[in-house]
DNA sequence: TGGGTGACAACGC
DNA sequence: AGCGTTGCCACCC
């Protein structure tokens, strides 16, 4: 990744999760070069929507979903996730048994959900 | 300069 | 798992 934006980098690393994947805002961050900036990758991911980009990829640290239950972010993340296969029950990603330890903390199973 | 807000995270219980 | 607290960072008014 050459001199993009903070931004352009963050697009980026969402973009580079593979789908049936998902990463935290957390790790996104630090993927991107920013660590710490969890809330950047929020605020990033609110305004740019593009076509191309797996935002439902991207959860909180402890798995969940970030929208308010029930509402239409919400839904619409959790349709697109099962699409690709992953597990969602109530609100959050459920992580196979088969990754070893990773107790309610999402980055030591990241890239690799179910 | 000061205060409030978020698609957050880490901790403690 | 759930909840409250604190720390954070980039804006905004």
């Amino acid at each position: 990744m050459a001199d993009l934006s903070p931004a352009e980098r963050i697009l980026a690393a969402i973009r580079a999760i593979p789908p049936g994947q998902v990463a935290g805002y957390g790790h996104v961050a630090r993927r991107a070069g920013l660590p710490g900036r969890a809330r950047m990758v929020a605020r990033v991911l609110r305004e740019h929507s593009a076509p191309d980009l797996p935002w439902h990829r991207v959860l909180r640290s402890d798995g969940k979903i970030a929208f308010p239950p029930n509402s239409k972010g919400y839904r619409e993340q959790t349709q697109r996730l099962r699409a690709e296969g992953v597990d969602v029950r109530a609100g959050r990603v459920r992580i196979a048994a088969s990754v070893p330890d990773l107790d309610g903390n999402l980055d030591a199973a990241l890239w690799r959900p179910r």
